[in-house]
DNA sequence: GTTGATTGGTGCGATATCGCACCATATATG
DNA sequence: CATATATGGTGCGATATCGCACCAATCAAC
């Protein structure tokens, strides 16, 4: 049944978050990571509000993710020299730093995992996944029976 | 990369939580359906430690949900008469009714999606996912390099 | 059977998520 | 350019998640 796929990707997520964040330092989780990565992947100096709607999120829960790691010294706020309400942030070394061993100590999980799974088959069928991603992303406000 | 197979299943997890959470009265969230579902598909009268277990979360945080779905007056906590020690849980009629409405509001939300995007393809990677998670939880206490 | 260890549940505190309200700034309209 | 509207950020409160500590009940070891 069609129900049953969404619960194995909710309990795959699950499992893969509670991954992630065993190689996190305390105190962070996979938000801040995601943070972290997208600035580094998407580019450095984003402004919030962007990243909260990238990651479809509201805006108070990206100002409290930013303010963690803020208080961890991984990213720098600064003020947007081309407008005047909204902010940038920026990596600092140490978050570059952090970033880096993370994205390591994952590729050790990787290669744990492909010693066990069939990693092929993984490839296989993420374009499947990408394709559902990207209708319910666009089909977002399209709602059955009201 | 491997990395953005476990970044699409995080997003289809959240978008997909985001659509049944719609589907539920103000107030409860997808915790709370996911315990109604188990006692109605697992059997009623489950003790709070083993739901706690299946779900793979702290009993603190399966106590909280419980007790929320009880002030809805959802479900109801009873004595368990083997183990003085623990509970069971059991589902009100309110419970059962409430479950049944957002069952049947969901099948009109698949009926959509079978609509604009092709469900057989989804059925033909399943089987995939399950293995995966069947792996990742078998080697739950598995780690890479300590 | 007494005693120590284990188990199930919960109170509490720290942090996370997120809606609402508010302020500062920017943009649009005239 | 004065004013109305829109936008970005954040304080605050409600609820969620979860580790720690504690208690009651059970089980294990003798």
């Amino acid at each position: 049944m069609i129900f049953d796929f969404f619960k194995e990707v909710g309990i795959i997520e699950q499992l893969s978050r509670a991954r992630l964040e065993a190689r996190l330092p305390d105190g962070l989780i996979a938000p801040h990571f995601a943070v972290l990565n997208h600035l580094t992947v998407r580019g450095d100096g984003a402004v919030p509000i962007d990243m909260a709607r990238a990651f479809q999120i509201p805006k108070t829960s990206m100002t409290h993710t930013i303010k963690g790691l803020v208080q961890h010294g991984l990213v720098e706020m600064r003020s947007n020299p081309d407008d005047g309400r909204s902010k940038q942030v920026w990596l600092t070394d140490k978050g570059i730093a952090m970033r880096q061993e993370v994205i390591n100590a994952l590729g050790a999980d990787f290669a744990l995992l492909a010693e066990g799974f069939d990693m092929a088959a993984l490839a296989r069928i993420k374009p499947t996944l990408t394709a559902l991603r990207e209708y319910l992303d666009d089909a977002r406000d399209v709602t059955a029976g009201g």
